[in-house]
DNA sequence: GCAAAAGTGTTATGTCTACACCCATGT
DNA sequence: ACATGGGTGTAGACATAACACTTTTGC
């Protein structure tokens, strides 16, 4: 007997992706309308199914260039979405990724060829199906992934200030935080670099630029340390 | 049109459950020699295929209950395993489970009709598949998800001695602790009541027997703690 | 010269860690 | 009486949190 499986229910497998970006004031998820039944019309995650060759991380690095047009971005898998009857089409279980992109960076005319948008987290529509809860998942996780490791550098540019950066965690948080006591606790990680440009748009008197720098993080890594802010 | 997928891949959804026990001295993970092909005979988790009308936390239930005989549990969704070629026989995706349960309490029964055995998780045998990746998986989140929420409780008798609690840290945690401190610090945080009973098996002096308090765990767990040893 | 944002240190508070001795009991 | 594991407190180190004023420069 070459499959002793024969007997057993097969399923469609979908992915489902958040989308993060940053655009200097608020957290943001990137929404389509939906192209087709059901819910047709009605705002989404943007998601697909698996195809019987690919792993699940290649579907949704597929699905994540397919609407965004970028490639090598920081992705994570979420969770598995599976109440019976979550999609009234078909019997389908939705594995939930997220992703953090440089806002800036995507692809301008495939956001509008697609409808999409981008929502503040704090105002999107609501989703179909389980999308909401789907949300609700990535931000916890995104939460939590922001104490422990320094991923909030995905979400800007390669070159930003310490107060874009404060901002990204407060956003993230959604609380204030103490700019001395921010400054001093990134200072203190030492895996940013301090560059010799300042950035003029955000005032007058300038503001210094700096920069992650991944070989000073692996050896933070490697010893082991936490991040907490 | 009813259905908008019938062109998509469908595949075969399995779950493989990582069933965490403690004996008081060493953290042990349940396993079965595989009674079919392919890999019959080899050391594996427990799993089986989601049938199409239960969710994935059903699936999951259903299999620690074959095994086990024990239902009302502690389990966790994990992460799925999708490699394309990770079961040789056909396409399948794994969600892994993880589960806590009272090593005590396990049907002994059904551990023998199914040749399972318990294996500290330092001295398992290799897996099939990538079973050992899975289990891997699984203690680096029983060590966060400790870090954060009394789970340990979930692994040890209803009344339990601070001792056997300590113990069970170490062992999720691999390290050795200073008892004055770790009794400090679960008092701290009021999450258990001291039993007038006393455990009289480990010592002749014996022992004072704690309890779980569920009410009170939720009344700090609302105010936002976080539990750190 | 003034408005607007950038930059910078210190102190108090709380938390974590290390550490050693007496107690109760069964044999 | 002694061996075995149970139980208890404190002081120093460290990390966190609170806090206000000066600097730069474009207009």
């Amino acid at each position: 007997m070459i499959n002793n499986y024969s007997s057993e229910d097969k399923v469609l497998l979908a992915v489902d992706c958040i989308i993060f970006g940053f655009d200097e004031e608020d957290l943001k998820i990137l929404l389509i309308r939906r192209g087709f039944e059901p819910e047709k019309g009605k705002w989404s995650l943007v998601g697909g199914f698996l195809k019987s060759e690919e792993t699940l991380d290649d579907a949704a690095r597929r699905v994540l260039e397919r609407y965004t047009g970028l490639s090598d971005v920081y992705m994570e898998q979420l969770a598995a979405f599976s109440e019976v009857d979550r999609d009234p089409a078909d019997r389908t279980i939705s594995m939930a990724y997220y992703a953090l992109i440089n806002i800036k960076e995507h692809n301008e005319k495939l956001i509008k060829q697609f409808s999409a948008n981008w929502f503040s987290v704090s105002q999107a529509p609501s989703l179909i199906f389980d999308h909401d809860k789907m949300v609700h998942f990535a931000i916890r996780r995104l939460r939590t992934r922001a104490t422990t490791r320094p991923i909030g550098f995905e979400l800007l540019p390669e070159k930003f200030t310490m107060r874009q950066l404060q901002k990204l965690y407060e956003a993230i948080w959604d609380t204030t935080l103490d700019k001395r006591n921010f400054i001093n606790k990134i200072r203190s990680l030492d895996i940013v670099v301090k560059l010799d440009e300042k950035d003029k748009k955000s005032s007058r008197k300038g503001s210094f630029l700096y920069q992650f720098d991944p070989s000073k993080y692996d050896k933070k890594a490697a010893e082991g340390f936490m991040l907490k802010l």
